[in-house]
RNA sequence: GUGGGCGUAGCUCAGUUGGCUAGAGCGCCAGGUUGUGGUCCUGGAGGUCGCGGGUUCGACCCCCGUCGCUCACCCCA
């Protein structure tokens, strides 16, 4: 019989690891609400153009790591390489009254080769906020991914800002660089030899080391903003300050996306050792809306994978393996387990976590899985119990482990809660 | 797409220079216990040694191919 698996680059988050998501996940949508940002349901897949204006033809991510295909009618369809294109198409769609603010949680696909921390379909949870331009809000999302991070029990987080100006002010810089690229071409890294002049931001982002030594050296984005540009970047980072959150200014911080203007950030954890250490990252895109076909609308957003989250919590060991979920009771039976159906349903009804074992196993056997539930007290019914329609309440932990008491069956909802809540 | 490492039981792994019915721990099941869990003791189930081909009297072991996992480059969460 042949057998399958996850197709490549993806996995499974069985029990009990999945807590850790379940807690991860309530976590950032308590916190996304109590900032105002409601959540958004989108498709999983939009029209291929979507994505290609919202993150550039020309990116990496768009040009070789997408998901796309033709559906029945024909229609050019890509799934959702991340996070932002989607929200920002909802908008210019509904036009919602601003500002609008969002949070979702989505998978998201890129083909490329899985390595650690990197994966073919990942997890992430972000927020936008269309419609403001006020650094105020910039800081509100920054924080927000900040207070996520340290919710989760994270502590090795830096975050790295910089600004990428305007369109036309980043234009300007772009030329300089440019010309500045230009008159070092060769003692740039092979790839970018050629294609500096194509995109001269993408060099910035070269960690080879000769590309490195070239761009150390040459013209700073953050030295060549507008005047509002400037002000707007200083008011980002004295207000990170003033929530106590320290950054740190990476001038060569340019990200994958074309759509960024202004603000650009990124959260990257200490303890993860590999290349891929970024746990998050975002920033403004205030040009996005119109390119989608939308009313000029500034926006600022973020986004954090959950599996690169869930490695750097586990390097920093930031909590507890996830533990499986402890019942609180478990019921016992040996007349053919009906009773137990009626027993966990009223024990259920009443609010408790309830397991039972099914097969008609032995009374060993049902204790044994019992004692492995985790749970604080067992109800017992056998013959006799059932005779006189009462139950068996034996604790199974604690000072008075292995104590037994005879209630009416009528009362075992009473009795039950009475030890369990004791613990 | 390119390169390195690794594929033996559900899990983590042993397996000698190629040589007997391929092992251990954990987990699972049953018994020791005339209704009662953990610790302990005893027993049991479970493996086409990733797959295909080759070398050999003989392959888990050597060779080739293939698939998968993993790590790295690129890029990103």
């Amino acid at each position: 019989m042949e057998t399958f698996r996850a197709p490549i680059g993806t996995h499974d988050v069985p029990p009990p690891a999945s807590a850790w998501w379940e807690d991860a996940l309530g976590r950032f949508a308590g916190l996304a609400r109590r900032s105002g940002f409601g959540l958004l349901i989108s498709p999983l897949f939009e029209d291929v153009a979507v994505f290609d204006r919202g993150i550039g033809a020309t990116s990496d991510v768009a040009t070789k790591e997408m998901y796309v295909f033709t559906d029945r009618g024909g229609r050019q369809l890509a799934l959702r390489p991340e996070g932002t294109a989607s929200v920002v198409r909802a908008f210019v769609q509904h036009r919602p009254p601003t500002p609008w603010k969002v949070w979702y949680a989505t998978p998201a696909f890129r083909y490329e080769r899985p390595q650690a921390g990197r994966y073919r379909q990942h997890h992430q949870v972000g927020v936008e906020a269309l419609g403001s331009a006020d650094p105020a809000l910039d800081v509100e999302v920054i924080a927000l991914a900040a207070r996520f991070y340290e919710a989760l029990g994270l502590r090795q987080v830096r975050l790295l800002v910089n600004s990428m100006g305007h369109p036309e002010c980043r234009g300007a810089y772009v030329a300089l660089l440019a010309q500045y690229l230009g008159a070092h071409a060769t003692e740039l890294c092979e790839e970018h030899r050629e294609r500096a002049q194509e995109n001269p931001l993408r060099v910035l982002d070269c960690k080879r080391p000769a590309c490195v030594a070239v761009t150390e050296r040459g013209p700073q984005l953050p030295d060549h903003l507008c005047e509002e540009c400037r002000d707007h970047f200083a008011t980002v980072r004295e207000g990170l300050a003033s929530l106590g959150l320290d950054t740190t200014l990476a001038p060569r911080l340019v990200r994958g996306f074309d759509y960024y203007t202004r603000t650009t950030f990124e959260f990257v954890s200490d303890a993860l050792a590999s290349a891929q250490n970024a746990i998050g990252g975002g920033g403004r895109y205030d040009g996005l809306a119109e390119q989608l076909g939308g009313p000029p609308t500034p926006g600022v957003g973020f986004g954090s994978g959950l599996e690169r989250l869930r490695l750097a919590w586990e390097a920093e060991g930031a909590g507890d393996p996830a533990a499986d979920p402890r019942a609180d009771v478990f019921v016992v039976d040996t007349t053919g387990g009906q009773r137990a159906t009626t027993l966990a349903d009223a024990l259920r009804r009443a609010g408790l976590v309830v397991e039972r074992a099914y097969d008609q196993r032995s009374m060993k056997a049902q204790m044994r899985l019992a004692d492995r539930s985790g749970a604080a007290v067992a109800v017992l019914v056998g013959p006799q119990e059932l005779a006189a329609d009462s139950v068996t309440i034996r604790d199974l932990r604690g000072a008075v482990e292995g104590a037994q008491v005879s209630v009416p069956a009528s009362d075992v909802v009473a009795a039950v809660r009475e030890r369990v809540t004791e613990r």
